[in-house]
DNA sequence: GGCCAGCACTCGGTACAATGGAGTGCCAAC
DNA sequence: GTTGGCACTCCATTGTACCGAGTGCTGGCC
């Protein structure tokens, strides 16, 4: 909805923003009210904001320009006004870092740290939940890529005559698993030596390593076991990803909306593993630590915004953490949440992984 | 809302129902046409049903009289019928039995069990999504309880010198883990043996019959280690059931509710994993396949029902099937796609487990 | 006695006009 | 460049009228 004399067109952002400094406080102040008021804006309730000492009428001024640089929107004439995307990734562009959680918050995150106990999995998914709670947004936590993990263990447990499954355990604590088909009947003892045999091929290089082919034994017929072993190894290294997703809080979606639509919809994609993973990936890899409305590609997430942040351990890539909201969220806070979050479980991998 | 002079005080009801025929066709045909069509039904809408052969003033005077009877409500004067849950309850009891599912359903479920591979769990979860798919309404499937599988294998692999990794594998192909803090620094001799000796304690019994102590090695640090496996052991016999839960398709509720209010707290229940499992097998205790309205305890869920079906393989219980739907959710198709699905995962399991 | 056509009545939903108010854009003056 | 003032816009609310779907009732018919 630009007007056709506008000076900056949309899209050919020239590098970092020029916004006077009124202008830029008056953007933050419409932007931070909007968040917690979910309705539109006008240039009376900005008047007192820190860094406008002006008069409405100035400020109604400038919010004209604003709009016609495409930083805000007016849902009608006579409106407030609302902030675009382009508003929302100026005002997060310009918050100086994440800034401190609430006391209350870091609290509750100390004492789940200090109190979280079981296996790695069950972790993530109350941190999933810890999270929510904090943010009131959806979030996401990716568990660490397992791909890299050393094999730290290979075992063949025989269900019946004919069907073995394949126990892997890797350095991280992780415990993989895959059912294998037999071609003969195969009792314990050839089971062992099967298992035997791949342990020594495979043990210390990480599952995504393993080669293709094991040296032969002697006996075709533990031979045929192993290379069955080595074909669920491999589909091992192959699946990964998505598995490692937890996501809480899904219910926070309904209460950002009232469209019970964009809810429906907003669900949806959060069923499909990949995709969030996926998203999650990109937004990283593009080196934002929020995207907002239409900047990760994801179409029915139009009207969401992603905070991401990486979890690493000794300056390896563990994890990620996701917070999902409407693009009006409340950034500051989930930028902290995710932070503190994010380095306490930074911490809590670490330690485990000793 | 009953009428004081009503003759059947409600929640006292008198064994089998007891409706002429033609009320009972009356019933059937309103609740059949609100399933479909979400709108108050007219008595015009209802005098062409089958069984129904009058005009629509006799069909007044009998839903005058079914209201009395709190089978119908209206939501206002001069509005169409809507069933109550009785009258529900009274459609769901006089069905006759699970009827057939549509041969398009039909046909993708012989489809999805004939492509079904992979480990357990991940089936499961698909098979939330198909069941999702198939009757447009959130699915929950629980996985078989291995509370009573026998332990086909015990291991420990040592992860660093004072953590290691208790690894069990059951009979069902489940492979369950836990961590356990050694007291000492541990070598890998140390770990076998130990493993060894649970092994030999624990073999072929099922977890949750596992007992407290084991005969001493002789050795005190092998026994120690011993010690702190048999907890591990028994903390994984206590945990269980909640994380065998695969919720599918939870955004379709999304769409059977059009207050984001509604959606926001049926959604937040489905987080709470333990509450959903104890849900569905307090109904299945009950002996109900559905549970509609308040007939299960879970306050926010008043306004949906459940369709429950119970998954066995080899006469013994093995899981649990559950739709979770509004209370005008389409039960004959529901009831039919549990059931078709129930018997193809019974079969799966059944495979899988010889 | 059960059924039904007819009728008066009820009440939600829609359409429409009037009103109030929040907010805007513009302009002349400082 | 800023500001107070002013005319204007347009949404949201309120009130009114009306339509129509649907009801309950009643008197007559089989």
């Amino acid at each position: 909805m630009q007007t056709t004399e506008s000076r900056q067109p949309e899209g050919t952002d020239p590098g970092p923003e020029l916004l006077d400094a009124r202008k830029s406080a008056i953007l933050n102040a419409v932007v931070t009210e909007y968040i917690g008021s979910a309705q539109p804006v006008g240039s009376q309730h900005v008047v007192d904001a820190p860094g406008v000492s002006v008069s409405s009428a100035t400020v109604r001024a400038d919010m004209a320009a604003l709009e016609r640089d495409g930083y805000l929107a007016q849902p009608h004439t006579s409106a407030g006004r609302i902030p675009t995307d382009k508003g929302y990734r100026f005002f997060v562009d310009h918050l100086g870092g994440p800034g401190p959680l609430d006391p209350v918050g870091r609290q509750q995150v100390r004492q789940f740290f200090d109190h979280a106990h079981g296996e790695i999995e069950e972790m993530l998914e109350q941190t999933s939940g810890l999270l929510a709670d904090l943010t009131d947004c959806t979030a996401m936590v990716v568990g660490p890529s397992h791909g890299s993990a050393a094999i730290r263990s290979v075992q063949l447990v025989g269900l019946s005559p004919r069907t073995a499954l394949l126990v892997v355990v890797l350095a991280d604590g992780a415990v993989q698993k895959h059912s294998i088909e037999l071609p003969d009947e195969t009792d314990d003892e050839r089971l062992s030596d099967a298992a035997r045999q791949l342990a020594a091929h495979a043990l210390g290089t990480a599952v995504a390593q393993v080669t293709d082919t094991a040296p032969p034994t002697g006996d075709p017929a533990t031979d045929a076991v192993v290379a069955a072993g080595l074909d669920a190894l491999r589909s091992l290294g192959s699946a990964d990803a998505a598995d490692q997703l937890f996501v809480g809080g899904s219910s926070r979606m309904a209460a950002a909306f009232d469209a019970v639509d964009t809810v429906r919809s907003v669900l949806s994609i959060l069923e499909q593993q990949l995709v969030v993973v996926t998203l999650l990936r990109d937004v990283l890899d593009r080196g934002l630590s929020v995207a907002i409305g239409t900047e990760h590609g994801v179409e029915p997430l139009a009207s969401c915004a992603v905070v991401v942040m990486p979890v690493s351990v000794d300056g390896m890539e563990a994890g990620t953490i996701g917070l999902l909201g409407p693009t009006r969220m409340n950034y500051p806070q989930a930028l902290a949440a995710a932070r503190v979050v994010g380095e306490g479980l930074s911490r809590r991998l670490g330690e485990s992984g000793r």
